[in-house]
Order: structure tokens, then C-alpha cells, then sequence
DNA sequence: CTTGTTGTCAACCAAACGGTTGAGGAGGGC
DNA sequence: GCCCTCCTCAACCGTTTGGTTGACAACAAG
């Protein structure tokens, strides 16, 4: 998944009409008719909503005479899921490094207070590269 | 979590600037300037992306004399995982009874070629409505 | 062929966004 | 006290965004 379609993704989520619009997507499929009928706004401005989602790869239009059956594309989900798990485990593991510098700490009898302890090891850790995330 | 909330982290995550900000946090907590350094805008424009995901939050600052450390509050990635999961499970769920549909038809001797048993399965179970997501 | 339905395209508008420059507040260090 | 560093606030500017209205393409049905 490239990053811009990462960008677009997050934005056509960032709009709570578009948000909705998947929601009842997920349910399942539906004209663009049937999707706008809700709402108070136009035909047009839920098309345009339909064309940045559709932008996204979130959805994809079918065709059958008139009507446009919109299909809610559930894998890129997991796609997003992804991409946050990463940064969720980085996270988690640098916490697990700073108990075990806190741990180290410890073990010498360092008498700093422990807030100030806490501060100074996780400064003391944040400099370290991630060659395990990287490459 | 609120609406607006999720319109916010959304929002916050769409640009690719402030997701390297992001990912750079993840590795540790850092200063506004030391953020600003890498990129070739003015520190401004760096310190206003910082307020707009410290808005979402997705961020903290705390103060340490002229620094404002900046703290990754990686909570907010659980949260953003399980509003996606909602409507992943959902979509998988509309799958499973589609394929029980199809079953059931095939068990008739419906006489359909397969797209369009599909199709019309899929037609068909639409607009069941979701009491279990509902509510 | 004419009419009605479904959806998109085009032009326009106000508001929000991402950037700039300039000014200034808050806090060490001399 | 004075200066320098770090960061934010304010004003401004061009582009994007979410909405509008009006025109029209495509298709089904009469």
C-alpha cells in the first residue's frame, strides 16, 4: 500500500458522512440512490463523497442499467490495521526496554527519586535506532 | 470515543508529514525542534502539525524549561483498531451468510449459472437489518 | 420517440488547510 | 540585567474541500 494511498485512505475516513457511508456499506451493498436518500444534502455531494471513497480503493462501483451498486472493499482494513499494528508494537517495545533499564537502575542502587528515574531512562533509551523496524 | 474524536485522529493521520512524525515518535519521545530538524519547512509549520495531532490526541507535550517534549499516546491505536474491526467483522459476517444462501440455494437446485446465483444472493440478504451491531 | 429515473460533470462559493514571515513570551547562561 | 534558545501566536496567501445549482448522459418503460 503506497503512502498515498495510505493519505487517502485516512482522509476519506476523516469525514463523518463518509464514515457512515461505510458503516451502512458493511451491511451491505447499496445505489448511490439508496445511499443518499438519508442525508439532507444533495444527490451530488453524496456522489462526491462516493468518488473519494471510491478514490481510496474503500469501494468500488458496479454497474446495472441506471443504478450503481456500490461494494464496500473490506480488505483494505487490513491493510490499515497493519500499517497501525507497526507503530503499536514499536511502541510496546519500547516501553518493555525502558522497565528493563528501570529494572537495571534498580539492580545498582541508584537513589534518584523515582520520577526523576523514569525521566532519565526514557531519555536515555529514545536515542537508540530500531534496526528491527527499519530496512 | 467521540465522533469528532475519530474525525480528528483520522484527519491528523492523512497527512504524510504528520505520520513521520508519528513513526519518529514511536522510537521515542522528542522535542519540538528536534522533530522540525529533518524536514526543510520552518519550524512553525512543524510546531502546527505537532498541535494538530496533540488536538487529536494522539500526542502530549510535556515542559522542561524552553523544551516541549513531545510523548507518543500510543492508547489511541487500540482505540482506532477497534472502530476498524467493527466493520471488519461486520462485512465478514455478511460474507458467511451469503455463502450460507448460496448453500441453501444449491440444496433447491436452483438452476442459476453461479454469478448470477451471487448476485442475486447477495441482493437478497442486503437489506437484513443488523441487530447485533446495532443499538 | 418521448418521458422519467439514476447518476455524474461543471462552475461556483465559503471555509479549512498547509505553508510562509514577523513578533513575542518563557527560561537558562553569561 | 542582557542575550540567546525554544517554541507559539498572528496575519497572510494559494490550494483543497464540502457544499450548492444547473445541465446532461445513459438507460428503461410507456
Amino acid at each position: 500500500m503506497s503512502e498515498e494511498q495510505i493519505s487517502k485512505v485516512f482522509a476519506a475516513l476523516a469525514d463523518p458522512t463518509r464514515r457512515d457511508l461505510v458503516a451502512r456499506l458493511a451491511a451491505g451493498d447499496a445505489t448511490v440512490g439508496e445511499l443518499a436518500a438519508p442525508y439532507n444534502v444533495s444527490t451530488q455531494a453524496v456522489s462526491k463523497h462516493l468518488k473519494v471513497l471510491e478514490d481510496s480503493g474503500l469501494v468500488t462501483k458496479a454497474r446495472d442499467a441506471q443504478r450503481r451498486p456500490v461494494h464496500l472493499e473490506a480488505q483494505v482494513f487490513d491493510l490499515m490495521t497493519k500499517w497501525i499494528e507497526r507503530y503499536q508494537r514499536q511502541a510496546e517495545a519500547r516501553y518493555q526496554r525502558l522497565d528493563q533499564v528501570l529494572a537495571q537502575l534498580d539492580a545498582d542502587g541508584t537513589p534518584l527519586p523515582h520520577d526523576a528515574a523514569r525521566d532519565k531512562a526514557r531519555n536515555a533509551i529514545a536515542p537508540i535506532n530500531e534496526e528491527g523496524t527499519a530496512s
